[in-house]
DNA sequence: AAATAAAGGAAATGTTATAACGTATTCTTT
DNA sequence: AAAGAATACGTTATAACATTTCCTTTATTT
């Protein structure tokens, strides 16, 4: 039996608690592509559906594998490759860099930082916003005379439950 | 010819001005090499001044094809790999996760935040120190419980140079 | 219903990185 | 200097990630 914990728990939205089924996050993007006037597809929702299912970072080639096993259809690179790129430039979805992999995005009806605290343990990985940083990052910018497009901030290390078990 | 730009221009360090003779950082990255006891072979001081004379953000099958050209004999992609994993860890080259590519690093005499800025237009990068948001990630980190061992920060977009000529 | 645009399927290829094994070099100790 | 240990490098094969190309199917518009 785990005790709760009473560490603060990552919670993107003080109003979530950090709790989203997902299928009330799909239902979600699913109406926030029909508000735009873009197509949320069988695919690209069964994708999001799996990434969503999956409980953390998710590579391209284990989505392939997921469809497959659903399908018992092949399902070729080009075709889970061009769903992801629909969901990312629609924001429902993002990639770690570090890992080569995908999470759904939490809170797309929101324009978020990407900060991800990556566990290399149990290979799990936690979205925060914190709207300082892409303060100072614009900041930075701006001495610059950099024009950005797009942050990517990713922070690798061991999460406070693989610390506590005492994960290798 | 061009004008002197005023714009402040990029500086890990306010004593150098930017300005890093590849020359001077190799023989610098060999003197850290020795003082801290470990081999700067040839091969790994060969791969950190083609990084250095790169002018960019350089791939490792680059690097192969550099080797190659100057060597007239293959160079397996193990071999650089290597060389390129034994620079990170001494601190004199760093990886760009959403370009799979290698810098060399200004300062490796300091321990330094890892923050770049890529220009999507003409391929380079300008690295930056922030102790700032370092702080501010160390912060968001100890609040999840979660112990850090790496920090990556990327900023995508288009450097000033690139702006003012009006690249797409 | 026909025209057009958008999305998806399939095969091949390109790009990045590592595993597994053996050889050579360098360092240390004697 | 010789032996042994540790480190570095070479080679082949393969794993992992992503895109190009071409064609077919599905949606949307007229």
């Amino acid at each position: 039996m785990t005790k709760p914990s009473t560490r603060p728990r990552p919670r993107t939205d003080p109003d979530c608690g950090g709790r989203h089924s997902p299928r009330e996050r799909v239902a979600l993007a699913i109406a926030i592509c029909e508000r735009r006037g873009v197509q949320m597809t069988e695919l690209r929702r069964r994708v999001l559906e799996l990434l969503w299912a999956s409980g953390g970072p998710t590579s391209a080639y284990q989505l392939i594998e997921a469809l497959k096993l659903r399908d018992s259809r092949p399902v070729g690179p080009p075709t889970v490759y061009r769903a992801l790129h629909f969901l990312m430039a629609q924001g429902l979805v993002s990639r770690i860099e570090s890992l080569n992999a995908y999470v759904p995005c939490a809170h797309p009806e929101r324009d978020h930082e990407c900060l991800f605290f990556i566990c290399s343990a149990c290979r799990t990985s936690v979205e925060l916003e914190d709207p300082r940083i892409g303060g100072l990052l614009a900041e930075d910018a701006a001495a610059l005379g950099f024009v950005a497009t797009r942050r990517m901030v990713e922070v690798e290390g061991m999460c406070a439950e693989c610390v506590e078990s005492g994960a290798a």
